[in-house]
DNA sequence: TAATCGGCGATCATTAAGGTCGGATATATA
DNA sequence: TATATATCCGACCTTAATGATCGCCGATTA
């Protein structure tokens, strides 16, 4: 209920990473060995940011990533929708005849009023609100 | 992903229902019928909000629900809490071991942060301002 | 040219949500 | 007092989304 993903989860850790690691080159093992994440999925995660333009891809040995944006110009809701797709709080879409409830429902552009203001909140925050913060020393090197 | 539950659905469509009842009662069969709800998912959703005092059972024949408090004093954080448990956005409660990333997670204070905002707001929107608007005739009988 | 990286599709496993079933208790009314 | 109609309650099954895994490819550099 109302739960962002692992992978959001695991895109921020990489991100917040890659924010230290400056301009040199992150590699999926390493940030999934730290940070104790599956390897498979975290590099799906980063291929994902990769296609989406947050982060530069580097093919071959001493590849990795590195940053394309400034965390402080990558708003959380931007993630989340590059990760997950578009932000639904209620179940159907505009032309959805597949619920069974539509046909007397009257709650439901009253509730997409409150999903607008929480994805507008969202695309508020950016993401260096949430990395930046405290860093383990043994990250910062 | 950051979805409302269809009992929640259920509970405001059920609440809006009964809001227009008034004083005589609404019983979970009828209810169920109108809005093409499973009848015994959404009796147990009604009996929930019994327990949580949002609506008062009356048993037996002629019997069924009735509202306890005017919607415009309950709150749609609340109607989530009373049948969803609390809203966490991030995973992992506060002194919880079992998260494999616990050890280097530096974001997930900054999330809490969010999460409150977010819950903050659900505190704020009372269930008359998503049901009110507007009634099928059918329905203001 | 071999070792190390990212890229990608298919697939399996786990979990939460959605829904069902059976039987209990309460109570109006015939 | 019998019966039909309600709420109550717990166990259980089903489905869909998330989380995780596997295998193979192409790129690149030492």
């Amino acid at each position: 209920m109302l739960k962002l993903t692992k992978k959001i989860d695991y895109a921020l850790m990489a991100i917040n990473f890659m924010s230290f690691k400056g301009e040199s080159v992150a590699n999926t093992r390493n940030i999934a060995e730290i940070y104790n994440i599956p390897l498979e999925l975290l590099a799906k995660v980063l291929q994902r940011l990769a296609k989406k333009g947050f982060i530069v891809s580097q093919n071959g040995p001493k590849g990795g990533y590195t940053l394309a944006k400034d965390p402080n110009v990558i708003t959380l809701g931007e993630l989340i929708r590059a990760i997950e797709g578009p932000i639904q709080i209620v179940h159907c879409t505009e032309g959805d005849t597949s619920c069974l409830q539509t046909a007397r429902c009257t709650i439901r552009s009253p509730l997409r009023k409150i999903e607008h203001k929480i994805v507008d909140f969202l695309d508020n925050v950016t993401i260096d609100q949430i990395c930046s913060e405290e860093v383990p020393e043994e990250l910062a090197v």
